[in-house]
DNA sequence: CTGAAAGCGCTTACAG
DNA sequence: CTGAAAGCGCTTACAG
């Protein structure tokens, strides 16, 4: 701690304050050039004044102050991240991952919801420009749509995850068509061979990403999908009333749905339970999303393909990362692997 | 923006950098000092010094650095939101309350989520310590849990959100007896005098004060309780299960249910319409989180009790600035109004 | 009413 | 290998 905190400012707080590097370089009788040297690990001295000062540093509990070394190096080691998910249901996952692994840096994450109003989202977006951050991630509830903010006059990196991303930007996407074809080809390796796909709303980019790696996975095991592919709510209800399409009285049954969310799967689970039929038994039930509140409720729970969100915002860091460090990056939009997770309503046990 | 930029250091972006406080100073031909003070409106002066100062900083859209500024005023204008929630259905919003209150005092907030993990908790604290943030709010789950992280020897303010707080500190709750106090009354009003509680696990504090709310509602207005409460899980099942013990062939039915959550209350009105009655004319329901995905989905569409997250966030940011500006803030914990969002299943429409 | 100067706590050419 | 000095962009006693 400084000893001498006789001329305390006004506003302070009359708090013993922390100890600086002219403290950590008194103590280890070295110049204040010397001990910031010696702590950031750069220019070459003797191993002894490293350690010297390092043990300094250590005993009197020092912190480098960040304003004063943002100030010097013109560089907060903040983020921004901008959403205009009200709900948390995929930013948080994807703040998760990404301040974890900033944390690890030194870099730090301002969270700036916009709840999904454009002048918020101004106003965030502002913000983040006013505290300096050195980059931005814009982080959405589907991948083809962005927010409303421009950022098109934006001096500062930005990454985008699971959302629009723009021509020459640098985004992140779950894999959608790789999620679909991994969920339908499990179901196939596990028998079955008539497989149905109960579909989202046929305007979500996501539902014909979907659908597309449904048609993949059938191909390439060369089965024929079971009739058309239903579109319709992510809801409960489309799957409830789907599943009263698929196994009406007549005619042919699947022996498999492949379903473009978990509320969906849902309601398919219940509506064959309804009706008498058994899962996975009778019909095997994979669902997307793994929104554990409902892949993990649904009796039996339900297999489900998790976007790993997470990791998302974790990767789309580091390139955040890579920019501000001036690095080349790629400008593309990189579709990330989903993961199969198995539980009962695929009947893989 | 300065012209003479020269002699950038290193590590700087090549960007042209942003007009400085003396750019200002120079083109409304004033001291800094005096720029300094006509921006922050301190000091006397004439209005029209002011006003040329005010111009120039906008003609060169002059933006201070927070970093210059928080290195002499000994605050980062920044505070750290810490959460042990995974998911966001509690920290989203409390965190969109608090951020946005936040941003027109021009402070903004670093999330931190711990993932529920001791050890990660602890690394997130230790980095917003290392980020001189000026204090802290603490969100949880549930109200009679803290995190795990030991905050004794923190020499910052700190509120908590939704989550136990320790003797002597400041924390700011849902009134969950209020509100259940409110749901329970609105059914009463609405002629039902046989009311049943379906309520959550024994082992929450919530559901204790939901139950005291519950009964205190009934007291009031002199109605009797239908049965002894039924505690079980958080669950559609529960709620399921329990619509059949109280809708079984013999004895008396209630005519309304308030239940410890949306999905119980989901869990009843599918059970209480799969039994063949009808959901509001037989049997009102209400619930209590309004957690838009159970709510609205619910068929009819669910009356719930809305805890306030948003302000909650809101009310704990301003109490944190008020900590953090060294004013006397009653060290005690605050219980937040709940609302109740009528929708159709409790017949009031 | 206004300004010159010191200083917040660091990093980094520059010099030895 | 090490250090003295300048400077990052502000605020704020202190002096006039």
């Amino acid at each position: 701690m400084t000893i001498d905190n006789e001329a305390q400012p006004q506003g302070a707080r009359p708090k013993i304050s922390r100890a600086t590097i002219r403290d950590v370089a008194m103590m280890a009788k070295v110049s204040v050039t010397t001990a910031s040297r010696a702590l950031n690990d750069t220019g070459r001295m003797t191993e002894h004044t490293r350690m010297r000062v390092r043990t300094a540093a250590e005993q009197l509990d020092y912190r480098p102050n960040p304003m004063a070394r943002g100030l010097v190096q013109r560089r907060s080691f903040t983020l921004g991240l901008l959403t205009n998910d009200t709900y948390g249901r995929f930013t948080l996952p994807v703040a998760a991952g990404l301040s974890m692994a900033m944390m690890d840096r030194g870099v730090s994450v301002f969270l700036c919801a916009g709840e999904n109003d454009p002048a918020r989202e101004q106003l965030n977006l502002r913000a983040m420009e006013e505290k300096r951050v050195d980059g931005l991630v814009i982080a959405g509830k589907r991948i083809d749509r962005g927010l409303s903010i421009d950022l098109s006059s934006l001096d500062m990196p930005v990454v985008h995850v699971n959302a629009a991303c723009p021509n020459g930007g640098v985004g992140f996407l779950p894999d959608d068509v790789g999620g679909a074809e991994m969920a339908v080809t499990h179901l196939i390796r596990l028998g079955r061979h008539s497989i149905a796909h109960v579909a989202g709303p046929r305007d979500f980019l996501a539902v014909l990403l979907r659908e597309k790696g449904y048609f993949k996975a059938l191909e390439k095991s060369g089965c024929e999908p079971f009739g058309e592919v239903i579109f319709g709510n992510w809801s409960e209800a489309h799957g409830f009333e789907a599943a009263h399409r698929l196994f009406a009285a007549h005619g042919p049954h699947p022996d498999a749905v492949f379903c473009g969310n978990d509320q969906i799967a849902r309601g398919m689970i219940d509506a064959i339970t309804i009706m008498g039929m058994r899962v996975p038994e009778d019909v095997a039930v994979v669902g997307f999303d793994n929104w554990e509140i409902f892949a993990a409720a649904t009796r039996p729970a339900l297999t489900s393909i998790d976007m790993g969100f997470h990791d998302l915002g974790k990767r789309a860091g580091f390139s955040l990362l890579s920019m501000i460090d001036g690095q080349s990056v790629e400008r593309a939009v990189t579709k990330m692997p989903c993961r199969i997770v198995v539980r009962q309503s695929c009947g893989a046990t």
